[in-house]
DNA sequence: ATCCTCCAGTGACGACGGTCACTGGCCGCC
DNA sequence: GGCGGCCAGTGACCGTCGTCACTGGAGGAT
């Protein structure tokens, strides 16, 4: 990311058919505003309806328990947008979003998003697709959380974060090394069943635990491990 | 239900803005089939693409773990539709749907559904919508799964239930009883849980079950009970 | 009346994992 | 250097609830 960030949408994937005109336009509606690390950026329950382009930086999309447990439901970051459940629907916010890194992001009002969704049908389309991924997560998530037993959930994200950094064959090399408390979020479990988890590994030798970085030797025998318990 | 069951498409909410004559179109374009209670209607990880609409009868949107447990999504009546998702985006099926009951379906090819999404921005938004609504109840339900402990998942099942049959006053009047193993399938737990859970309530007078009704006695008791524990 | 099937109710058991309470390493800061 | 904060690792405890294995009642069908 260069030192000035330009506060233009041009790399919105969901914008990226306008024609130049019309993104200039859309621009021209959204508000753009900086955050912080750790800032909050939008609060659930609350009656806002702005939908957000994610600028530069990324940003998490989470639920808090109010017994303070947090459930983190998907992470984002530049050229993403989020807010539009809200925007369509009118009601308030479902999940609370924070700012995982300094980031940029713009705000466009509900009804110039609303209105170009009727006036592009391309757009509206993308969203409807994004709205179908979103679901398609949730359901498996819903599937996982009544299947399968903790440490099984955490073998599950393992495998999606090795899957995401396949390195030579049949190994993966994840880097940076995710915090326990973040797949503890991920999966709903805690920090402390992740570690028991992830040495349980350790020890069989399925993963390696260096400085930088988390190589996963046998993806496939990890893969197998989640399936079997899937299946029965 | 008329026993004489007319084949169009006029009480599907999804389609009660068109125009009388587009309309008609639609119902050109569609196949309709009868299915009988308990029979598939589509297979998870299918590749069809066809939008279903609900013209009579009951159906149940179903996941099913290898393991044969049941997880029970949503369940739909007439008028309503199904099976956007794999023509939005084109995925395999996202879950299984079977009849409840002896019902009449429609099914309209993938093209032109989404020709009609994007002729008709209304009717688009309306899908969208839809979306939005699968996708809070799917995140208020990933949350239950995560912080609710199994008993207080059937709690808040009730509690739902409750709202929907409200009595006079602080009551309600549930009827039909729900089946034990359908509630189960909807909170991810077994049917003894349930049994277990509701006979709890029985004894400490706050449900009372009666030949055909079961009638909830403190509705207000039962919704600080779902809300005490997920706040703690 | 006699089966059979489907649903509900219950006890016993055992393990999974959440909670609590520490220890210890790493790092930045004053 | 020493302090404080953050993250990881581990042991002990014990409540919850899934599983298994029955019993029993309410229809329907023959």
């Amino acid at each position: 990311m260069s030192k000035k960030e330009m506060k233009n949408l041009s790399n919105i994937d969901l914008l990226s058919e306008l024609k130049p005109a019309d993104l200039k336009k859309v621009g021209e509606f959204c508000s753009f505003k900086h955050y912080d690390a750790q800032e909050q950026i939008i609060d659930r329950q609350s009656e806002s309806t702005d939908v957000f382009f994610v600028v530069s930086g990324e940003i998490r999309v989470v639920i808090y328990s109010l017994s303070g447990r947090e459930i983190t439901l998907d992470d984002l970051s530049a050229g993403g947008y989020f807010g539009d459940l809200a925007a369509i629907d009118g009601e308030p916010r479902s999940a609370s979003v924070m700012a995982l890194t300094d980031c940029l992001v713009a705000s466009l009002p509900q009804n110039h998003f609303l209105s170009l969704l009727e006036t592009h049908p391309p757009v509206a389309l993308k969203v409807m697709k994004s709205l179908t991924r979103i679901i398609r997560t949730a359901t498996d998530r819903i599937m996982d959380l009544s299947t399968l037993a903790a440490n099984n959930r955490v073998h599950a994200d393992l495998l999606r974060l090795a899957r995401n950094h396949m390195g030579e064959g049949n190994t993966a090399e994840i880097s940076p090394i995710p915090m326990h408390s973040d797949i503890a979020s991920r999966v709903s479990t805690t920090r402390e069943t992740v570690a028991r988890v992830l040495n349980d590994l350790a020890r069989n030798g399925l993963v390696e635990r260096q400085k930088e970085v988390m190589v996963v030797l046998d993806v496939e025998l990890l893969s197998d491990m989640v399936e079997e318990v899937r299946g029965e």
